[in-house]
DNA sequence: GCGACAG
DNA sequence: ATCTTGTCGC
């Protein structure tokens, strides 16, 4: 009896090589963005990353699935597939989701709300990586970024938990510049899906302990650029001549 | 035309 | 993202 739930998916179109065909595809998936909190109790969430290997060939995902309450690492699963595409600013989520997807078919119980490594809807098209893993997955998502692609920004407080709107140019809200950790760089929140531009930072701040990233993204990050193993790695013996 | 530009 | 060791600061 297979025990798997299966992860809701619609058809993720691809990259085919033409850019602006990319950018009409992140038009459209972009109006079906949910941007109220739609969803239930929260008893696991995932997070999700991508790193490269072997000089950027190999497109590595990673997706950690964690317990909500506790924040105990419950499943993580690994996809490696060859690289379809370079990095293209703003058109990052054709480069990197369809290895994510299949990271997070391998996990056997789906999450009810996924954070993810870049931008939701702060973007020039108001489709991040998080909101397209958001709309081609029907899930709630949450991008979590290090640095701005797009918008404006009052300056923000030194502590933890300050936050400002970033704003677009059209003077929409498109996310949340916050502080994770005293003194460190804040991060840029923004919804992904089904989930609110107010709600968002504060479930990521639910999230984080003593890092300056929230545990789902940080366990995700961890396993994806394998700074995992090179912590657990046993000790090499030396030869001294 | 020039500069910016998630990961 | 990735290539990379030690080092400065809280």
């Amino acid at each position: 009896m297979t025990a798997h739930t299966p992860l809701p998916r619609a058809d993720f179109r691809g990259w085919d090589g033409n850019t602006a065909a990319a950018r009409e595809i992140q038009n459209q998936l972009a109006g079906k963005v949910v941007l109220t909190d739609d969803f239930g109790p929260l008893k696991l969430i995932a997070g999700v990353d991508v790193g490269f290997e072997d000089g950027g060939k190999i497109t590595r995902a990673a997706a950690v699935l964690l317990d909500a309450e506790t924040l105990e690492p419950l499943a993580q699963a690994l996809a490696r597939i060859p690289t379809c595409m370079p990095y293209i600013p703003g058109l990052l989520s054709f480069r990197e989701l369809p290895a994510v997807l299949q990271a997070l078919e391998s996990l056997d119980q789906t999450p009810d709300l996924i954070f993810s490594d870049g931008h939701g809807i702060a973007h020039p098209r108001y489709l991040g990586i998080a909101a397209h893993l958001g709309v081609v997955t029907g899930l709630p998502t949450i991008g979590v970024a290090k640095k701005i692609l797009t918008g404006l920004h009052q300056p923000l407080g030194e502590q933890r938990g300050e936050q400002v709107d970033l704003v677009d140019k059209t003077g929409r809200i498109i996310g949340t510049v916050l502080r994770s950790k005293d003194k460190v760089r804040p991060l840029i929140i923004s919804p992904g899906n089904r989930v609110s531009l107010e709600t968002a930072p504060q479930l990521v701040m639910r999230y984080v302990t003593r890092y300056r990233l929230p545990e789902p993204t940080r366990l995700a990050d961890r396993l994806a650029s394998r700074r995992d193993e090179k912590r657990a790695a046993p000790q090499q013996v030396m030869n001294l001549e």
